[in-house]
DNA sequence: CTAAACAGTGGAGTACGCTCCAAGGTCAAG
DNA sequence: CTTGACCTTGGAGCGTACTCCACTGTTTAG
């Protein structure tokens, strides 16, 4: 599979493939004439890594998770640990949300918590509060 | 209160204070000799910024909520309801890592799902995967 | 009066995660 | 044989969120 099949199939650019081989989140192997040629499995790893970024997983530690996984003897079994891991830091990350909701929660009755707490006086509205438009890439 | 008191009691950098300001997330007088000066509300301001940063608000989102703040003329009343959108951006966010941590529960049993799937084959296991050290800002 | 501890500015640099571009090679169809 | 779609590389640039630095001015303590 080359790597506009997979761009396609995984819903990312080209470029953000060469980008995640670059820094050594996939590997393929080459054709004869230089094109990257990826195993159909690439889609799932790349669909994997897509959610793992969603979840506010960098892709420094994608990338640890797959190197954890091939240094592994036994590879079924270093999955399961990893998933748990991740569960784990899924759960106190959704701990830490849900304390920040009672947080808050707890403010909306509440009278003015923040009022005038150095808000942006009274300037350019219709300018952008940073340098250039905003933009996020994932979410 | 001077940036340096601000920025102890908030506890971050006086040039992260200087950062926001510069893109309008703070305001604050100038004193006579040009240093700036904030109300003492600023440091729950702060505060309110670094949470939604840790929930993954960027600024320009979190820019956006101070603006609507400043604009609504029932300010109690408009603090409410951002609480509110809030607390559903939170509650969607804990559905999404509810449904991975699902997700990811079920693999846990499984063989291998993501076998062989494109993983960084034998190279430099040594060096970093990613260009130089992986840091993150908050959390 | 001097030294230290603060403050100010502007600009450069950094890390992450890409995107975009230019210049060129490869390949299949017409 | 040309056209067009696809691939390659390298490098520049961008947006976010800062940090760090140099140089300068202000305030305060001894």
């Amino acid at each position: 599979m080359r790597i506009g099949e997979l761009a396609a199939q995984a819903g990312m650019s080209r470029d953000a493939i060469r980008f995640y081989e670059k820094v050594g989140l996939v590997a393929g192997r080459r054709l004869p004439n230089g094109y990257r040629d990826f195993p159909p499995e690439t889609v799932a790893w790349l669909q994997y890594i897509r959610t793992a970024q969603a979840l506010g997983f960098s892709l420094a530690e994608i990338a640890r998770t797959g190197e954890t996984l091939r240094e592994a003897p036994d590879t079924a079994e270093a999955l399961s640990t990893l998933f748990e891991e991740k569960l784990q830091v899924i759960d106190t990350r959704i701990a830490e949300l849900t304390t920040l909701r009672a947080d808050l929660a707890t403010r909306v009755g509440t009278g003015c918590p923040l009022r005038a707490a150095g808000l942006p006086a009274e300037a350019e509205v219709e300018s952008d509060p940073v340098p250039t438009g905003a933009r996020r890439p994932a979410e």
